[in-house]
DNA sequence: CTCCAGGCTTTAG
DNA sequence: CTAAAGCATGGA
């Protein structure tokens, strides 16, 4: 067993695993269990410090992105003078954007539209514990995110039984076509290629490309907007009705290669009604 | 009962 | 091109 430290200001559990960017973490009285593909780690804080217990603490690390300086990124947040982007990055101190998994990123996100996070949650351990490994981690029982090749043996009707709806066949289609060509091509590829490929997919529309572009292949220039990004955009920047393709624009114009971080600050604030 | 959830696809205008 | 209906499911 391994243990990380690391400084509690820039890393707050919470902030980390509850904005929305993470599914498959469970909540326990003094942390959190923390599954990302077929790894584990349990994840608590103190006053000063945050920790971080698991059996692969290279993987670890760089999931949380502990290699990276936050204060700087906080610091530059603050220089494009948003009151409402300062108040969120104080209110959220403890946020990091996750260096997680393409092809968890991908399926997961194609589960999130127009859903809501307790069934999306639902949905994907289901997923999991259908198709996964069994493992275990300093007792607990947990399930690895499946490959793409066991989600395409499945047929859609299976993920509707699993209770994921409509979205049966788009996890299906893309299961197939990824058994096909692989993951790891996405990611040579630049911003606009990737977008652009993302899109090409079923059930893939901008919202999921730009999460999975930001999330899974870290694409900081994109921004998401879904429904509370809409909101925060007609409430909080007094910007007019607009197609929400339009609103990811206006937000990239102004926060360029740091939209991604812009967005989950507001994001969760927005959300979270800190 | 209706409305909404980290929307996308299809169809109509 | 933009606008709106239809789509499964469950929680508020």
């Amino acid at each position: 067993m391994e243990k990380i430290t690391y400084p509690a200001a820039e890393f707050n559990p919470r902030d980390v695993l509850e904005c929305g960017q993470i599914f498959r973490y469970k909540k326990f009285e003094k942390g959190y269990l923390v599954v990302s593909k077929d790894k584990a780690c349990y994840l608590y804080s103190d006053e000063k410090s945050t920790y971080i217990e698991c059996d692969d603490g290279d993987y670890f690390y760089n999931f949380f992105d502990l290699g990276r300086d936050y204060a700087a990124i906080i610091e530059k947040l603050k220089s494009f003078n948003s009151p409402v982007l300062s108040t969120a990055c104080d209110k959220c101190r403890g946020l990091r954007l996750l260096n997680q998994n393409p092809q968890e990123m991908i399926f997961s996100f194609i589960v999130s539209q127009n859903n809501n996070i307790p069934r999306i949650q639902k949905s994907l351990e289901a997923i999991c514990k259908n198709l996964g490994e069994e493992k275990n981690f300093a007792g607990e029982r947990y399930f690895s995110f499946p490959s793409v090749s066991a989600l395409a043996e499945k047929s859609a009707s299976f993920y509707k039984e699993l209770g994921l709806g409509y979205r049966d066949e788009y996890i299906q289609k893309t299961a197939e076509r990824l058994k096909e060509s692989g993951v790891d091509y996405l990611k040579d590829l630049d911003d606009a290629a990737l977008k652009k490929e993302l899109l090409s997919f079923r059930g893939i529309g901008g919202k999921v490309a730009d999460c999975i572009a930001l999330f899974a292949f870290k694409r900081t220039s994109s921004f998401p907007v879904d429904t509370w990004i809409e909101k925060l955009y007609l409430e909080d920047f007094k910007g007019k009705p607009a197609g929400r393709e339009a609103i990811s624009k206006y937000f990239c114009n102004i926060f360029g290669e740091y939209s991604g971080y812009a967005q989950q600050y507001l994001f969760y604030a927005k959300r979270a009604s800190l």
